[in-house]
DNA sequence: ACTTAAACGTACCATTAGGTACAATATAGA
DNA sequence: TCTATATTGTACCTAATGGTACGTTTAAGT
């Protein structure tokens, strides 16, 4: 990030800090939930200043969107892509990075995306926001998709013939468990949800035929 | 329902109709994102009128959420409790028959009360609202809490050593498919999710200990 | 037909929403 | 030190928010 300062007076706040703390705010009421007014306080900035760093509340919004995927969301990559680990110990470290995070009390429970995903629907939330919101929900199941698809352990036991849809299990599974903390629960409770789910993803794989819907 | 009428010019508008149309519109927006002019337009009444029937927006709210627990919660329960079916097709029957809901596009797509429950943490839901909204959470988990206690079929296969965080898992299962709903993916596609989590519940459960938080 | 009471529609209230104009202030470079 | 430029704080804008006052209209009971 280059800064070129020609001259004029200096900032008095930083603006990563005062990205984060808007961060929080979505994070606790989503987007049209969070008042220009919340957000100023939190920041501790006015409104022209919040203007003249980061445009309106749409950019904003994008912006520390941004900033959760990149301070929130990237760091849980790491133990899903450790060598050396089997892969059902691989996706439960990577599953429970996550709802650690999610259950934490250092910050708004539950998931800024989730929550803010699920506004889009009511249609107050302005189009590059929406844009930004919906490209963001694929990238997780791709990467749990192609690593079933790709992993060697994955094909060995099968988990590549219903790679999407394994994937779509875990990552609905963290959106539960993001759901769940909002309202409190604890990550040591949701821990046995997410053994059970990976035991099903890992037990079922070698003879899955597709369900009828109900059955009597 | 007994209604009184003295005397008076006749109301214009069916009661429940309007209630139906109001409890869409929380569906789809949420209590705070829901304006009273979205209200009162798809209610297809003014302002005064839903004021004199309904009281304030909270109190329509309440009503609403109450309308949506009645006419779109209750419906499922019969599936869970028929009885001559195995303890797992009637779950998955449970399961399903919510998934319907929450992928139908007869309403608004998800779940209402996991959408406004998502807004409670915000801070932006009046007192009474707030309270309802958690008492609503607890009811389905004591269900299904109490179904793995007590069915016979249950018992049999050691789901009730683990019967509470059993109901944990499948709860959060379905907080997942209603976030997921809303992002319109099929009843189709979670169909694979809710018989995977089934799976791991009834496949786990005999020989379950409490896990690691982190494995190495 | 007349009275009484309830619902209706318009117009309004105070507050808050997102967003800006502008003067005062602080800084870097000449 | 002077000038150019950028940030700050206050005060304001228009539109929308939840909520009402009040006069008009419609119906039931007599």
């Amino acid at each position: 990030m280059v800064v070129i300062v020609v001259s004029g007076r200096k900032r008095k706040f930083d603006e990563q800090t005062a990205l984060q703390a808007a961060m929080e705010v979505f994070w606790a009421k989503g987007f049209v939930g969070a008042s220009l007014a919340d957000l100023t306080k939190s920041m501790n900035i006015n409104k022209p200043s919040m203007y003249s760093a980061f445009g309106n509340k749409e950019t904003l919004f994008i912006k520390a969107t941004q900033h959760y995927i990149d301070n929130n969301m990237q760091a849980h990559l790491g133990v899903l892509l450790a060598p050396e680990l089997p892969l059902k110990t691989r996706l439960k470290n990577y599953m429970m990075s996550i709802v650690g995070m999610q259950c934490s009390t250092d910050h708004p429970k539950g998931c800024y995306l989730v929550l803010c995903q699920s506004e889009v629907a009511g249609g107050d939330i302005p189009e590059q926001a929406t844009k930004l919101l919906l490209e963001i929900e694929s990238a997780p199941i791709a990467l749990l998709s192609d690593l079933f698809n790709t992993d060697n352990e994955a094909i060995t036991l099968g988990l590549n013939e219903n790679a999407a849809s394994n994937a779509l299990t875990l990552y609905t599974a963290l959106k539960g468990t993001a759901a769940m903390a909002r309202s409190k629960v604890t990550s040591t409770e949701l821990e046995f949800v997410i053994d059970t789910i990976l035991a099903g993803v890992f037990n079922t794989s070698k003879n899955y035929s597709t369900p009828k819907a109900i059955l009597q």
